[in-house]
DNA sequence: TTCTCTCTACGACTTCTTTCGTAGACAAGT
DNA sequence: ACTTGTCTACGAAAGAAGTCGTAGAGAGAA
């Protein structure tokens, strides 16, 4: 259960695993064809990157067919969960709050939102044993 | 408004205007040693940089005396609202509570704090009936 | 069979970032 | 005046990430 895999994708690997997340197993054919409805990519330029993330083991293939078929071998959401980590200490200095904060403030969210994260906190609170109102 | 610096300041960079926004103006030496405490840096790599980002107008100098005083030229708020910016489109793909919710959810945060989000949601719900500007 | 299309593999090139060596200026101290 | 230490400027090396050209294999159509 020890580390799965303390790789920090590139920016552009996040991208082709965004595709990968969204749309399951795919080839190259098609990661390359979602990745040009955002910007104009060659097909080699999509398989190299695809080769480097396999030897990185952040997605896996199948070799059946021709056509190798790839897919994610790590999940949207440790990923996420990692990143955030690197992302709260590099510039929020590692304070959760001011980013909560601020990503509250100056992005909308729908009242449904707000509400579901009023669950939640409602929730951290319970499991807190300590919590004062 | 129409400021022209959405200009992305790089992991290295960022560190160095933490450590300008922490402790006001400096000089290469002075920066150079806090960068020292959390890793090895050559002072005139931490010039180098320096001069790179004065370039860049991330910082600006006062070049009266002999060293030079560097200051920060963008505030930390900005820096951090247009980084994550960034980090929510390329991560969370926008979604702003998403990101909120694993936030609060995996970063220890106080009661306190807990509170003050909750305040926070308060006024947001508050003011939102007719937001717009 | 032969031609054509699509696929993988691989290596080289480009650009961006970071690192550092070296040179020359300048101020003190002796 | 001379030596020493600290400073800036600059260029070049080293690394990381992304891009793409080309070669060769295989599959199917003619």
């Amino acid at each position: 259960m020890e580390n799965t895999s303390p790789l920090k994708p590139t920016e552009t690997e996040l991208e082709i695993l965004q595709i990968l997340w969204q749309h399951g197993p795919s080839t190259v054919r098609f990661v390359n064809e979602e990745q040009n409805k955002a910007k104009e990519t060659g097909y080699t330029t999509t398989l190299k990157l695809l080769q480097i993330m396999h030897e990185k083991q952040l997605v896996s293939r199948d070799e059946e067919s021709r056509s190798h078929v790839y897919q994610a071998a790590v999940t949207e959401e440790e990923t996420q969960q990692h990143l955030l980590g690197r992302f709260l200490d590099t510039t929020f200095r590692g304070s959760a709050m001011k980013l909560v904060m601020q990503a509250l403030g100056n992005h909308r969210t729908t009242p449904d939102e707000l509400n579901q994260i009023r669950h939640l906190l409602k929730k951290l609170e319970d499991d807190s044993p300590n919590a004062d109102s």
